[in-house]
DNA sequence: AATCTCACG
DNA sequence: ACGTACGTGAGATTA
């Protein structure tokens, strides 16, 4: 038997457009050549061709009517014409295929859909073929059979069908498909199907009539709304029928011969990538790329320096943590010259170019890592990956993404590193002297755009100096005692074992309780307890589905508490005291570059999620404590995501509420559920609580449903209460949400941008996501620029007292200090002054402060 | 390498 | 009718 795959080109190329375009804003080569479906397109190809090794491949497109538009370009609020930037990459698409060895094939009048219902009807007459067909279109679904199946592509991978997948899935045959878009329509195909009838209702029908003929036999059985809206629809429906049966007997003149896999033509294929600069799908073709040779200096006296005056500097360290790695040495370009200064000259000039103006990739790693090694940085005033941040260019860790997408031919790390032979010594200089190159050549092209996005003050007052306080808290770190995690370690340990013991006993068996399947069989199957609802891999067994089984069997309690010690253990017990260092500490990493909301990460390891919701996880923090004589002292802010909302949408009763420092949830429930403020119960607190969360996340009834555990009608009536006695609140929500859709993007209060394609997307799921995201943004965006804003206002302060205390940690809204005992009181006035007037809002920013002998006790 | 689960704001 | 809260990182299991 053979295999042999069928691809929907036109599918392919569309979404991957759809998914990366937005605003005229995409992915183009230098010469201005829109690339991005292209892009996503020889991923797909690759991919394919990687995971299905197919001997014979086809890929289909429409013709005559490849550009009609009602197929495609469906939206909301009409249609609109096939964008210019995505039919120029068609023929680019089939230019490649040809290179790749593989068949494309279209024929006037027919879709790609009817061609492939050709070649997968040939399979179904001939035993020697089996087909997969790939694409995201459900309508092609009809043509399963016991030969063909289909990998039906989704937003982030796929569903394999066949025909018993299929009917469970959907309890009718493949071919009832057709039947299935005749009634319910596919308003991305453009077909009607009968007004009224979803997919629900279609699907009750057709398991109960099988065909749709049948069910226009017996419509006098059918009652109510249903029947009316059937009989008024039949003309639609069998309109819709005609459209969605796919062709099986298109006249071509290829046959299954002509679609054999052939080899590449890898000369012409990588010439191609070359002019769409694709250059990640080059370099796996160990196809030597030409290379800009530079000349440089190699530099042994790092004196020879001391008189540049503005550089860019790259600096190559050998791990990806920089609290502890080898250097090789640094890149230096001046605009005229190119110098590389390896590391034994570092080592001897520890105060070279002092003086001048440094331009960075990653300031934080060069200053933290040379600091380590006792070199000492500063003056750095502009750098690469934070502005390409800023400016949302796709970025990594490597600097070779940002360089060659802005068309530098810069090496990536895997072509510099082998992971058996090492490295090249030459090849590595080369590449940090290109990198320096690249970072000076490009500054003046990104400030220029952080001026036209009105980003300029976020970066220069805000996230440059930010990355120098952040790279003097992570080298400074915070001290973790050992001990004190080893005895909690002890006690976790015997409680898990003990716990172990009582699982088994319940379930007759012992198996692996960490495994979601194993355990999944052990409660569902052999216990017999309800399940939730099914993934892709089996039951759900995730904390609340058990939460709601904790009545039924005395299994469910001892799993819960069996995960929290392990979690305990593992992550917080073993992974800290792996993280701790010689000098007693933890030091972590603050990743300024990767949130989409403006927000930190924290890695390796994570500070941001230390235990304290629960008492017992909480202790772990006992450990965390600060250096002799000295307190942690802890500042949080106090709601103030709540605070930029009821600022930035003006609602004048949250604002009356925290300038006179209300308790916001009992004030909100009060207002919402129309009671007195002291006739507020604690369940009443409770979901209004949830409400004003939700509100910050861009509320959905079901979200909130399923957050405070009642129906989605009444979180409804709860959303509709709340918008009814805040109505600036809703007001705020429309115009965000209609702003968004209209520029593609939201902004935070100091202009931070963030770009949400997905407003666009097909998939109203999709769609809806991103309109949350669009109203969560603002908000929690405009909550990390005022703590970072909040941050470097502290370290000025403290560098201009003199003060010796030092902030060590930040967890979102909170701030954490190594604090001397004797400098505490001007420490927690400098604190939460800074704090408390970042900017002036129409809100009070209010912060707790709080202290103690360790993280524990400072909460 | 992807998925599940769970820790935090 | 759809299938959901926003933003993260890490460890264990499984494919």
């Amino acid at each position: 038997m053979e295999k042999i795959i069928l691809v929907d080109g036109n599918n392919l190329l569309f979404r991957s457009y759809y998914a990366t375009a937005y605003n005229g804003n995409f992915m183009k080569n230098s010469k201005g050549f829109p690339t991005n479906a292209l892009f996503g397109f020889t991923n797909m190809m690759n991919k394919i061709i990687e995971e299905e090794k197919p001997t014979r491949i086809l890929v289909a497109f429409d013709k005559g009517k490849t550009f009609r538009h009602d197929k495609y370009d469906f939206y909301k609020g009409g249609r609109i014409e096939t964008p210019e930037e995505l039919k120029v990459q068609f023929p680019v698409a089939k230019e490649m295929l040809e290179y790749m060895g593989i068949r494309y094939y279209e024929i006037e009048n027919y879709e790609a859909d009817d061609i492939i219902g050709t070649f997968a009807s040939y399979c179904d007459k001939d035993p020697e073929f089996v087909g997969t067909i790939i694409s995201s279109d459900k309508d092609l679904l009809q043509l399963l059979s016991d030969q063909v199946d289909i990998k039906l592509l989704k937003q982030k991978d796929y569903i394999r069908y066949n025909p018993k997948t299929f009917k469970e899935d959907y309890g009718i045959e493949p071919i009832r498909m057709i039947d299935l878009k005749a009634l319910m329509g596919d308003a991305s195909d453009n077909i009607p199907g009968v007004k009224g009838i979803g997919e629900k209702t279609a699907l009750k029908l057709l398991v109960e009539y099988g065909t749709l003929d049948n069910l226009y036999a017996h419509i006098d059985e059918i009652k109510g709304s249903t029947h009316d809206k059937l009989v008024s629809g039949k003309n639609d429906a069998y309109m819709s029928y005609e459209i969605a049966t796919i062709v099986r007997d298109v006249p071509m003149e290829i046959n299954m011969e002509d679609i054999r896999y052939r080899e590449e033509d890898t000369e012409k294929l990588n010439a191609l990538y070359e002019n769409l600069e694709f250059y990640s799908f080059l370099k796996k073709r160990e196809k030597v790329k030409v290379k800009e040779d530079i000349t440089y200096e190699v530099v042994r006296d790092g004196s020879i320096l001391d008189s540049l005056e503005d550089c860019a500097i790259y600096l190559e360290t050998m791990s990806s943590n920089y609290h502890h790695t080898e250097i090789f040495g640094m890149g230096v370009y001046d605009g005229k010259k190119a110098y590389f200064v390896p590391y034994t000259a570092l080592k001897e000039n520890p105060l070279f170019l002092l003086q001048a103006k440094k331009s960075t990739y990653d300031a934080k790693r060069v200053t933290v890592a040379l600091k380590w090694h006792g070199i000492y940085v500063d003056q750095i005033e502009y750098d690469t990956m934070i502005a390409s941040y800023l400016l949302e260019y796709n970025q990594k860790e490597d600097i070779a993404y940002l360089a060659n997408e802005l068309g530098y031919s810069i090496p990536f790390k895997e072509e510099l590193y082998d992971k058996k032979n090492g490295y090249e010594e030459e090849k590595l200089e080369s590449a940090c002297v290109a990198k320096a190159k690249f970072i000076y050549e490009t500054k003046k092209d990104l400030l220029q755009a952080l001026e036209k996005e009105e980003l300029l003050s976020l970066f220069y007052e805000i996230e440059m100096p930010l990355s120098n306080v952040l790279a003097t808290m992570e080298y400074n770190g915070i001290y973790v005692n050992k001990k004190t995690l080893q005895e909690m370690g002890e006690e976790i340990q015997i409680k898990i074992d003990l716990i172990k013991g009582t699982i088994y006993n319940y379930a007759g068996e012992e198996f692996n309780i960490s495994s979601p399947i194993q355990l999944g069989e052990v409660l569902f199957e052999k216990l017999n307890l309800p399940h939730g609802k099914k993934g892709k891999n089996g039951y759900s067994t995730a904390a609340d589905v058990l939460e709601k089984l904790k009545d039924k069997h005395p299994i469910i309690p001892e799993i819960l508490e069996y995960r929290m010690l392990t979690k305990l253990y593992t992550t917080y017990i073993e992974g800290l005291i792996d993280m701790i260092m010689e000098d007693g500490k933890i030091h972590t990493i603050y990743t300024q570059t990767l949130t989409r909301t403006g927000r930190l990460s924290s890695i390796e390891p994570n500070l941001q999620n230390i235990p304290i919701r629960h008492e017992y996880g909480k202790l772990i923090r006992k450990a965390f404590v600060p250096s002799p004589n000295s307190l942690i002292v802890s500042s949080d802010y106090s709601q103030i995501e709540l605070r930029i909302l009821a600022h930035v949408a003006h609602i004048p009763q949250l604002i009356k509420a925290f300038q006179e420092g209300a308790d916001i949830h009992s004030k909100t429930a009060s207002d919402i559920f129309h009671v007195e403020e002291q006739e507020v119960t604690k369940d009443m607190r409770r979901v209004a609580k949830a409400v004003n969360f939700g509100i910050i996340y861009g509320i959905s009834s079901y979200g909130l449903s399923e957050n405070i555990g009642v129906s989605p009608k009444e979180a409804q009536a709860f959303i509709d209460n709340y918008m009814g006695t805040y109505p600036g609140v809703q007001k705020y929500m429309d115009d965000t949400i209609a702003s968004a859709h209209q520029n593609g993007y939201v902004r935070t209060m100091f202009h931070r941008k963030r770009t949400i394609p997905e407003l666009e997307n097909k998939n109203y799921m999709i769609r809806q996501g991103a309109e949350r995201m669009a109203l969560n943004t603002p908000i929690q965006g405009t909550s990390a620029d005022i703590i970072k804003k909040a941050m470097v206002d502290i370290d000025n302060a403290f560098r201009k007292e003199h003060i010796q205390s030092k902030m060590i940690v930040q967890v979102h809204d909170e701030l954490v200090f190594d604090c001397l005992e004797s400098e505490f009181e001007r420490v927690k006035e400098i604190v939460i002054d800074c704090m408390e007037h970042v900017m002036t809002l129409e809100v009070p920013l209010k912060v707790e402060v709080e202290y103690g002998s360790d993280w524990y006790q400072a909460k």
